[in-house]
DNA sequence: AGCATATTTAATCAAATGATTAAATATGCT
DNA sequence: AGCATATTTAATCATTTGATTAAATATGCT
């Protein structure tokens, strides 16, 4: 009766080769995807990064979409699940949390730097699929950040004030494609201009909440 | 060959069909490409939106990526040459151009909302075919608005001053699908909130170059 | 009308692509 | 070793997709 040992028998199997295996194709397809999209993704392309071969991408995923949703669902978390915790805390002013933010969010940034775009484009190729995941919208709405802009700033709209706060910090990310293909900016010198920028946005938006 | 002898024969035809033909399907193709992008989009959605068929697609453009070329340097240029002569205006203040880019770009941002996130999510996809259609790098780095805001702003990066600028008016547009997905805001709010804006960003550029 | 050319259609091709299958191999347990 | 199960591989399928072809139709000119 071999019953029992179903379950623990093959986890060490799993727990060796298997997890490797799994987080491989994972890591894959997190390059993959984020480089050149869900559409112009081929799973052999991804099975190649993993140096592994298609029919074990289906067997540990069932399918693309799968494998995709996985994916995407870490990426948006690693998006916007950073803002939160700073937009909501009771303890802080506005101005720190404005610096906190600065701080954070550009570090994740840097260290993430086709995130936005990836998303953002997605999303746009996807919006239903997106909606049951994050809540950004109650959450930002409801947010104490955004409570205290529009103390604040009782003649603007509080969204007004955020969305300029967070396209100061994430639009570059956005547009570096851009710059760098128009020869504008090399990768050296836009990572050094983006750690200038962490000051400088964290002046501007005190700036623009004073009176 | 479509392009064989345009000389005298067919011009009728040309000039009544022909022409509505061809240009019914760029129409589809701008319409499907932006609401798709390139990989996610398939020659017979643009034949059906066209209301034509394949064939005939291939007839007039020879292929996908033809049609897409085409309708890439409209976008393209639709979205930057814009910027170009205003920045470039040697009779204005800064405060004048800041005053022109405002309104003129965000009109057009108003009435082409998903052309940011098409561009740049397009460009990132394929870097290489963008270099040589616009020049942006250069002129950007040699406009007389970055001369002026080096003038003004000793001390900061005109590059700094010119994205966040830029960024306000764009960043709107390119977070509007994940706004909208996640119930932050709806179209018509939304629109309600750009005109708004267009104030707001004079204004707060005005306060980041004054001293 | 009749010819030459342009335009359109239906049918089909070849390659790419996501997915599956069946067989082979590896692993751990008794 | 021998079994049960997990993992891997190679081959193949069915569909999608970009593109082509050849025949049919329309149009303007003389």
């Amino acid at each position: 009766m071999p019953d029992q040992s179903y379950t623990d028998m093959a986890d060490k199997t799993k727990n060796e080769d298997n997890l490797n295996t799994e987080e491989k194709f994972k890591e894959a397809a997190r390059v993959v995807f984020t480089r050149k999209g869900y559409a112009a993704t081929k799973t052999r392309d991804i099975a190649l990064e993993a140096g592994s071969n298609l029919a074990l991408l289906n067997y540990y995923f069932r399918s693309k979409e799968k494998l995709f949703e996985i994916v995407m669902l870490e990426k948006i978390t690693q998006l916007f699940s950073h803002l939160g915790p700073t937009l909501n805390d009771p303890e802080t002013t506005l101005e720190e949390k404005i610096e906190r933010i600065a701080d954070n969010y550009l570090d994740m940034l840097l260290e993430n730097q086709d995130l936005p775009l990836f998303v953002l484009s997605e999303i746009r190729n996807n919006p239903e699929g997106f909606g049951k995941h994050i809540k950004v919208g109650t959450i930002l709405k409801k947010s104490i950040l955004v409570q205290q802009l529009a103390e604040r700033k009782p003649d603007i709209h509080p969204i007004q004030l955020f969305l300029a706060f967070i396209g100061m910090l994430v639009f570059p990310f956005i547009a570096k494609p851009v710059l760098q293909a128009s020869g504008a900016i090399n990768e050296v010198a836009f990572d050094q201009m983006m750690k200038d920028r962490r000051q400088l946005v964290k002046d501007w938006m005190k700036l623009l909440i004073s009176n």
